[in-house]
RNA sequence: UGGGUUAUGGUGUAAUGGUAGCACAACAGAUUUUGAUUCUGUUUGUCUAGGUUCGAAUCCUAGUAACCCAACCA
């Protein structure tokens, strides 16, 4: 018996195009624009044509849409190949807009030939001036009825490099009063003495988004070409030009892109946020980007897990990023090994414990996984446990420590509070305990029930690490409603270092490719920061906190 | 007073004229040597007004709201 999971739209359009003959096979394509970091928003787009296509054993081709030689770079070429392959997808090709560049020529080349294109010597804002208004019809000018010989002309020398950047364009010539402003003669080629990170400097003319993307498209025979709702009112010029142009008929889909809360999404605002200095470049874990997210200890797994439960869809939305946190715990629930470290250590001495003596409790790395795997880990008579594990006049419903009370030190005994050291300030600087030696860990035979388990380190095995704390980015939740410019909502405790913590010896070979899980405090992952002398954790996202809610409560009634 | 797109619980997403389902969130309880995990249960929804129909989230009519479009960006 099992349940069918319904299809999205564009996986009905695949299964329909493929039931009726209209295609053999679907072929895909990733197309970034090599100017930024890819982000979440892009993992969406990107399972959605890798995705699309191994269901339908399919293929994807990465072609990079570099027709914009000032803002692109090879490094973003590199980051986003690297962010691909990270997610767990395989491209068919790696292209280039620009691989195609001559063909777009000649497509240029053959629409004048039609009477279809012109050269325009107007100024940006005459053409702009011209273009008329939503509610107005724009106005033909003088340069639209050239004939096509000079157009011929003009455009080769556009080629050859005669004319300053601005001196001319070429548009198509469809309609200047159409209702849809992109139909009103858009520009097609604008020239840009510019140095291109892979065709050097051999073009100094360069085609518009429109007339490189559908062309690339068709050149590739991309049977469905899926981008995002704002690319709608352009399909009428992507199917003109296929048309005019008599080459493979690639079809347009629009989905809705990924919003989230408490987060910026778009590749300008994000490049803002690293240049302005807000965030450490652009894979600081509080980005949005997958090369944070990496960073921050995400797993690829937990991002394409996301990516399926948002569904795909042609509404605007705004996803709470609680459903990004919850796919990253549930994967790491599953894979991380378990360990003890004390962020804000307050000292507890066993008066029972044999003062040189240290035990060696076994302790398992994840009880999710139970293939015995373990790790040893020492105790002694003075270990650091939390601060906020102890309260000396405990609210109610508090089932840690507090004096006189009994709790369980993690995989060790069960211990009991005696009395409580302060100093001249009055604050509390150390605890005295004693343990029943009958509660071992394993070998209990007290009966004794406990409420409350702590985390614990042996305070003379205790290595010294970093760590670092991310929250969210903004304080508002729709960051794109709120009042005022973006960086205004900018989270001021977004990241907090806490430069020394404790923790439990395991911890001091740490490997880049493992997840921990910080006992009762969160996930974590080694940062590349770490070196020999400093070790730098991570926390990819807290554990669900029951405490926390239960004490807010707690503490309004 | 232009064109385009979209409206289903708090947030997403299904139901393709026939029991409004699923996930997250929230709430309540059970289990727990992580106040985690796990398990059980509960609350909350078809933008509005008419119409067609035995029956409408779905079809029709009229509204309303939100988003996109006037870069030589993609």
């Amino acid at each position: 018996m099992s349940e069918e999971k319904s299809l999205n739209f564009l996986e009905e359009i695949v299964e329909s195009d493929l039931a009726t003959g209209k295609h053999k096979a679907i072929l895909t394509r990733f197309p970034p624009e090599p100017n930024g970091y890819l982000h979440v928003g892009h993992a969406k787009s990107i399972c959605l044509n890798f995705g699309l296509a191994k269901k339908y054993n399919g293929k994807t081709n990465l072609r990079f849409d570099d027709t914009n030689p000032v803002t692109e770079d090879t490094e973003y070429v590199d980051s986003i190949k690297e962010d691909i392959h990270w997610l767990g997808f395989e491209w068919e090709n790696e292209l280039y807009a620009s691989d195609y560049f001559e063909q777009i020529y000649q497509f240029a080349v053959q629409l004048i030939g039609k009477g279809l294109a012109y050269v325009d010597d107007s100024s940006s804002e005459e053409i702009a001036a011209q273009k008329g208004t939503p509610t107005q019809a724009g106005t033909d000018n003088t340069f639209r009825s050239r004939s096509i010989e000079d157009n011929l002309r003009l455009f080769e020398e556009m080629r050859a490099g005669k004319y300053a950047d601005g001196a001319k364009v070429l548009r198509a010539k469809i309609d200047m009063a159409s209702p849809n402003m992109l139909m009103r003669d858009p520009i097609i080629y604008r020239i840009k003495h510019a140095h291109h990170h892979r065709t050097g400097d051999n073009w100094c003319i360069y085609p518009m988004y429109d007339f490189a993307h559908g062309q690339s498209d068709s050149i590739e025979k991309i049977t469905h070409s899926i981008c995002t709702l704002e690319f709608i009112p352009h399909r009428p010029m992507y199917e003109w030009f296929i048309e005019q142009l008599g080459i493979f008929p690639s079809k347009q889909y629009e989905f809705a892109r990924l919003n989230m809360t408490y987060t910026v999404m778009s590749k300008r605002k994000l490049l803002q946020l690293v240049n302005d200095g807000h965030v450490n470049g652009w894979d600081d874990p509080r980005m949005p980007t997958i090369s944070a997210m990496r960073r921050k200890g995400y797993t690829p797994e937990s991002i394409r897990e996301f990516c399926e439960k948002i569904g795909v869809a042609r509404r605007e939305n705004l996803i709470d990023i609680g459903l990004l946190e919850f796919c990253v715990r549930e994967h790491l629930n599953r894979i991380a090994l378990r360990r003890m470290v004390v962020f804000d250590p307050l000292k507890l001495v066993i008066t029972s414990y044999p003062e040189a003596e240290t035990e060696m409790f076994r302790c398992e790395d994840n009880p999710e996984n139970p293939d015995g795997s373990y790790r040893e880990v020492p105790f002694s008579r003075e270990l650091y446990i939390e601060k906020d594990d102890f309260m000396e006049v405990p609210s109610k419903k508090y089932f840690r420590l507090a004096p006189g009370q009994m709790v369980r030190l993690k995989s060790a005994y069960i211990i009991k509070c005696d009395e409580v050291i302060k100093d001249e300030n009055g604050n509390i600087t150390e605890l005295r305990c004693t343990h029943l030696p009958e509660t071992k860990s394993g070998n209990d035979t007290s009966g004794i029930h406990v409420k409350g388990t702590l985390h614990w380190v042996s305070v003379a095995h205790a290595v010294h690490t970093e760590l670092r704390l991310y929250e969210r980015l903004f304080k508002a939740e729709n960051v794109a409603d709120a009042e005022g410019d973006f960086k205004e909502n900018i989270n001021p405790d977004s990241l907090q270092v806490i430069a020394t913590a404790y923790a439990e010896p395991a911890l001091k070979t740490a490997k880049f490719d493992e997840r921990y899980q910080f006992l009762r405090k969160g996930y974590f992952c080694l940062d590349k920061d770490s070196n020999e002398e400093k070790i730098i954790f991570n926390r990819t996202v807290t554990l669900k906190d029951g405490w926390a809610k239960e004490n807010k409560k707690v503490s309004i009634t």
